[in-house]
DNA sequence: GGTCAGATGTTGCGCTTGTCAACATCTTCT
DNA sequence: AGAAGATGTTGACAAGCGCAACATCTGACC
């Protein structure tokens, strides 16, 4: 039986998820409006207001669902690898190919949240990111093809790599295309897994 | 003699400058303001209008004086190098180093600005940035401390990794101190030139 | 089945902001 | 001195955010 009245239609929270991430890519994060979004979705502009407590908290909720994907699309990369060293290659990959295919929800990942406001959605997927990072990281230490040391500095330096490349290639300051891109995430995480290997852990200046 | 009559003040361009860089500082380019801005520089809400053409030039501005500093501090922090791979590693932390000092420009300097409206001042400032770390690779391959070949494909490399680093540290994403921050980019300035040193600049796949 | 509490959606409002237009004031060049 | 242009101001309008009051639907409970 077909919705009579669409007075409460099923599911407006995802609908509005969905129509934020299609106008955050079109428009951006900057200029992205909580009421074109209530139009998209075919409801008055104060129907969001609902199920988010305001602007921000929907940009939260989409950030937090980024994570999610990000988490899954790293896992689901990480599946074809052969050893922990080409998982660990794979899931900075699959950082990378998140970013280029979901730029819109990178650039509301990531942009400063105010400490004021607490969003334990949005850390906790985050957490869950990054320890899926860490794993990968702690497996390539047990099989032998990363030194032993604290995993979180070498999660550290593989986050930055390839979450630096991610921002620069969805910023456009790249000269590449997406293919190039993804291509360049390999090199780079060769480069990050071979400079780990070689590099003691210590600070060294002046060497 | 002192200006009489504060209608027009000497450079309001600058002050405008000053007051938006503070604001976003405070509040973040999000919630940033022009009316803000001008009440700050203590004039009408419209006189930003006369030294720039609408918010986004501001910002813009904002941007390329970023850019402009950010060159400058690579500079000053390769001074104090030896050797090229030194200077080169030096450079990297001079960006991280700019970053956590002007976080408010960063956060501007990489938005996603609208390829529909050039701001060649913001392109040209952010190109001078980039020859001066493609310079510093070419001295490194000059000096035989890097691999020769394309030296844009290490600078790629070598900007993705601070740029990362730099990005997750004034986002708040990293458990860091600023001055551990400064210490983690030594290190993986190490571990990028230690990579580069001995990776194969094609793509190595089932390793 | 009936009824009421709560969830969900709507309309209308006040305040703020970005930007345009018209006007005011100052500087500079001759 | 005086006109022309640069710089700053006031006023207005459309749009957005979020509050408050109201309307409509759903489900629990009897």
């Amino acid at each position: 039986m077909p919705a009579k009245s669409p007075y409460h239609r099923p599911n407006l929270k995802q609908s509005l998820l969905d129509a934020a991430v299609g106008l955050i890519g079109e428009v951006g994060p900057q200029t992205f409006t909580l009421r074109e979004v209530a139009r998209r979705a075919g409801v008055s502009h104060n129907a969001p207001y609902r199920h988010f407590r305001d602007k921000d908290d929907l940009l939260a909720a989409v950030a937090a669902q980024g994570f999610d994907r990000l988490t899954e699309a790293m896992r689901k990369a990480m599946t074809k690898g052969r050893s922990a060293a080409e998982r660990l290659s794979l899931a900075g990959r699959g950082y990378v190919q998140f970013a280029l295919q979901w730029p819109q929800h990178v650039l509301v990942m990531f942009e400063g949240q105010k400490p004021a406001e607490p969003r334990p959605e949005h850390a906790e997927a985050a957490q869950c990111a990054f320890q899926t990072l860490l794993d990968a990281i702690v497996a390539a230490q047990h099989e032998g093809s990363l030194p032993k040391g604290d995993p979180q500095r070498f999660a550290v330096v593989a986050w930055s790599g390839v979450h630096g490349l991610a921002k620069l290639a969805i910023g456009g300051q790249l000269p590449f295309s997406a293919k190039q891109t993804l291509e360049f995430a390999d090199y780079l995480t060769n480069v990050l897994a071979s400079g780990m290997s070689n590099t003691a852990s210590g600070v060294r200046r002046r060497g």
